[in-house]
DNA sequence: ATGAAAATGAGAATAATTCTCAAATTGGAG
DNA sequence: CTCCAATTTGAGAATTATTCTCATTTTCAT
């Protein structure tokens, strides 16, 4: 509610890193390493805050031990944009498809189930990884 | 490797509760009560092997602060079979919809990334929790 | 029956996140 | 500008789910 100059901070930098997924720490070091330190406490009750927001989106899988963070920029919110995440090198794809979106909402008329859009994650093993292994 | 009393109990109560997400704490409460208790290292290192031999699978999302467990039984490998997860009330939906299959089919060889089927949850609200709020 | 490998339990350790509370900051009203 | 109530902050303690440690017990092939 009050403009304070650590959430600026903290917003600046997610929006700096709109392609990436942060956590908590990594968004910690930059806000150290910019000389805008802001405490941990702080730094978590800020991202709560622009989650419930709907201006930053939180992921959590199984696989990643903390939560990570995403700025929302309007082409995120687009209904046929959706994200891939490679379990292996960790990369956050951003995919732009009418099919998923005819599929949701396949879901959602037929099968009755209202689905939380931003929340749709596929995960996997991106171009790259996918023949390594 | 070895069989033991402590694993036949929880994989037992995994698959009484096939149908259910149920969390390591949950389980334990219930090998209590059955007068089967097992050390929560036990548990979780029994839980752990169980997943990793793909015999069950293991949920987190943002939303439950713990790990959820569900036993595989053939039914939910196959292709077409995913879940849904309502945000409301918490309940597992079972879908099996082919379109899901074909939509998967068509990230896998348009969008070059390789999509682990388990791992597919599409969080929402129910039919039931949907009218509510 | 034996013994090496594997599993267990108790409790300590870890790690991400949340809480507490006193002190500092914010911004509207006068 | 000044004052003040409401809000936010920081430091560190607390919490919580999960993992680790290690001494003891169990398993099962021989």
């Amino acid at each position: 509610m009050y403009q304070t100059k650590q959430k600026n901070s903290i917003i600046n930098i997610l929006i700096d890193n709109k392609d990436k997924h942060l956590n908590a720490e990594e968004i910690y070091m930059i806000l150290k390493n910019n000389n805008t330190a802001v405490s941990l406490a702080t730094l978590y009750r800020c991202l709560d805050k622009l989650v419930s927001e709907n201006l930053v989106r939180k992921y959590t899988s199984t696989h990643l031990g903390k939560a990570c963070y995403q700025y929302i920029d309007k082409s995120c919110t687009l209904h046929n944009h959706f994200h891939l995440v490679c379990e292996k090198c960790q990369k956050l794809i951003h995919l732009d498809c009418k099919m998923i979106e005819d599929f949701i909402e396949h879901i959602e008329k037929h099968h009755n189930f209202k689905v939380q859009r931003e929340k749709v994650v596929y995960y996997g093993l991106c171009e790259d990884c996918r023949g390594e292994v």
